[in-house]
DNA sequence: ACAAACTATCTCAGCACTAAGCTACTTAGC
DNA sequence: GCTAAGTAGCTTAGTGCTGAGATAGTTTGT
């Protein structure tokens, strides 16, 4: 049964075969198959009244030793946006209670992001469907193909220069 | 080294222990390494005055057999985006000259899609520029792992229904 | 022939994101 | 102490996308 790429490639093959389109095979799957993952994790958090870039924030806090608190910036670090969507993303969670900001007292310009009774009880019931979902889209592999999967993409990861140092700064 | 994911996993491990959230491992990976050649293929657009979007139908139109023809239904099948994007993204294209619309005279509802010279032209200057980059950035797996990884999308792929029959209707 | 159901494409209001920039604060160098 | 350079987080204007819906055309069933 061809997949969809595969018929891309057989196209390309007939109207440029001067190119050697044979990344596509991996490319476009990983495009398609991030989208798909996507699209199924949403439902996951639309079915505890979050998005995707609400849960982000609230599981980067939640898995942060505790008091749970970290700066815009260690937030953005963590989250491949960019600082403005980092703030709006903030600004949507503080207007629902689910974060708070306070200030800084060691840097006048910046504050702390904690997050509040209800996004810590928020989070903590999305996380374990949140986990589900992940296994049941991955039950194709066994998970010896899964271990392997996990490290070739650390590999390509890593040769992108995704070795980011995540350590919390005061 | 560790990657991002790796601190991620053991920061869950010591918040919630209860959970097992190694799907993460590949989940998270997939992610990342998604946006992240996502974020380089776009450079390599805009070099030639490109988004995504726009990149998306061109190819698409470009890959499909002479006269190059498709309707918005087929551009949005292929293309993993609504209709109501597929129409936008064609205002932009015919707004710069690079795609026409025109009546479909045996359904009275529908519109054809083809490539102006000018759009065929630039996508033909944009596409080894595109297979470029993505060979390089699958450059540090060999061509069996390569295939491997091809293999195991596609088997993923598949087992989350993303076998769509893309032929052609008129 | 007619009506109901379906469909192709576009429209609309709203969404999360981006790049560029701003303000105020902090650090480095003298 | 002072100034230049750097930085934290927010603001702004614009981008491409979504879901829901609208309009007009096509198909199905009687």
């Amino acid at each position: 049964m061809a997949d969809h790429v595969d018929f891309i490639l057989k196209q390309w093959g007939a109207q440029r075969p001067d190119l050697d389109v044979s990344p596509m095979a991996v490319i476009g799957r990983l495009s398609r198959l991030s989208r798909l993952i996507d699209a199924e994790l949403a439902r996951t958090f639309a079915a505890h009244g979050l998005d995707r870039a609400s849960f982000d924030v609230l599981a980067t806090l939640r898995r942060s030793d505790p008091p749970h608190r970290l700066t815009p910036a260690e937030l953005m670090r963590a989250s491949m946006v960019t600082s403005g969507a980092v703030t709006q993303r903030l600004d949507r969670l503080e207007e629902r209670g689910l974060v708070t900001r306070t200030p800084n007292e060691s840097d006048g310009r910046g504050v702390y992001v904690t997050l509040t009774e209800e996004g810590f009880a928020l989070i903590d019931r999305a996380l374990p469907d949140h986990v589900a979902t992940e296994h049941r889209v991955l039950d194709a592999l066994s998970a010896e193909r899964r271990e392997e999967l996990a490290g070739t993409l650390r590999d390509l990861l890593e040769s992108l220069g995704d070795v980011t140092d995540l350590s919390p700064r005061a």
